[in-house]
Order: structure tokens, then sequence, then C-alpha cells
DNA sequence: TTGACACATACCCATATGGGAATATGATTG
DNA sequence: CAATCATATTCCCATATGGGTATGTGTCAA
């Protein structure tokens, strides 16, 4: 088997850098492709590309107004990236080695 | 340019669904590769293979025990990809809606 | 030393990728 | 209708993938 089609969910889609920047640029709010183009300075072929990827797994929405199309964010797609790697925020976070610090103490003082 | 190496960071080494069920395992605690092969289901060369590519990013480190050689989740990988995806949270949860809500009536009120 | 065990690596293969380039589609304007 | 703008789709190609299978490497036991 090859590796999953990047359309199979968020967590592939959102694996290339360019389709978190596009991400990146929509949460600043609905923008035609064009925008997307300039700002991303990719050519407007592989823009349309990526943005058919994010659609797939729904994490941008489109409605077309005139000859553009308007793409908005759709960010319920990423919740679950989110649910997952939160588990493991206490690996790294300060403040949740704190906190095992202070459970750590009381279950001592238990003892 | 082909699809970006899934060795070349945490979020295209975590795309793939298997190497999250190791770190799910692996968040338990230290265990050696045939533990994982068990939880897994899956033949160990391709475990180890996953492994290898989590090891590339940072996601695990290995210590060898006599012949054994132990696994251990190293979440410190992860924040980059929580770091991301968290700012997208107010997309979703109700709270971040809620906090959106109550900011909005204090423009208001200004005005 | 010879097995046996735990693990890593090498090789084969079908497959989808992402960029480049060209072209198609669809709406607007003249 | 023709021309133009905004976007989508198609084709080409080098590349890495993930599973399967076979084999290599290192450690322990008899």
């Amino acid at each position: 088997m090859a590796r999953a089609a990047t359309t199979t969910d968020a967590f592939n889609a959102v694996a290339e850098p360019r389709r978190r920047q596009i991400i990146d640029v929509l949460a600043g709010g609905e923008c035609p492709v064009n925008d997307l183009v300039d700002a991303l300075g990719l050519a407007q072929p592989q823009v349309s590309k990526h943005l058919r990827v994010l659609r797939e797994v729904g994490a941008v929405d489109v409605r077309n107004d005139g000859r553009q199309r308007l793409y908005r964010l759709n960010g319920h797609a990423l919740k679950p990236i989110h649910d997952w790697v939160k588990q493991y925020e206490r690996t790294w976070s300060e403040r949740f080695e704190a906190l095992d610090d202070v459970l750590e103490e009381l279950t001592e003082e238990e003892n």
C-alpha cells in the first residue's frame, strides 16, 4: 500500500505546509483564490489543487461571487487534530509539570 | 516535487494513523518493539520502520536493554502541531464562541 | 559454538504526490 | 458574439511511501 491520500483526513491534508499557509491566510477572513495566489507566491493551479484537498476534508467552504470563488475557513475540521494532540500537552507544558509536582507531593503526604 | 518526506516534521510523521497509534501506546509508558507489534497487530518490520520515522522527527527516544530496545514517547515533538492547531480552537469551541459574544457586547456598549 | 530471540535493514512494487505547463470552464464586459 | 478575467482540470514526471518478504545484526542461553 502507498501513503494514505492527502484527502483521507485533516491530518494528511494539513501535513503539507502550503495548505497550512492557506488556512492561516483564510483565518483572516473569506478570500478569493487570487489573493491566496499572491499571499503564497505560488502558481494559481497549485493553489486551486491545494484548495481542492482542503475542501475534500472539509477544512474550507466555497461560495460563488461573480467570477470569483470565495473560500472560507471551516476550522471545525481541525478539531480531531487538536483533540488528539491535546492529550500530549502535559509532556511539554510547564503548567502541567507543575501540576504533576503538586499531585506527587499530595500523594507523598498521604503516605 | 513529490510529497514531503514523512520524516520532514511531526506533521508529516503523525499523518500516518499507525504512527499515532504507536504514540498512543507509548503514552502508557516505555515499551519494547514486540509489545507494539502485538498492540498494533502489524508485522514487526513495519513497526520498526514506523519507529524509525518517529525517531527521526524526535517523537520517540530509544534505549537498549539487553536484546530489547525500549522506546519512550517524547511528546515535546508534538508541540508545533499543538501550537498551530490551537489557534483555531475558537472556531469550534463553544467557550470561545461565548467569549466572542461577550467581547462583541462590550464593543457595542462602548459605542 | 550453536540456537533462539529481538530488532533493524534491504529489496520489490503499486500508488499518490506536488509542481510545471497547457488547456478547459464559467462569468463578465464590450 | 468575442475577448477577458478568475478559477478548475488535465497531463507529465521524479519521488517517497507503506506493506510484504527476506535477510542482517546483536544479545542471551545452553
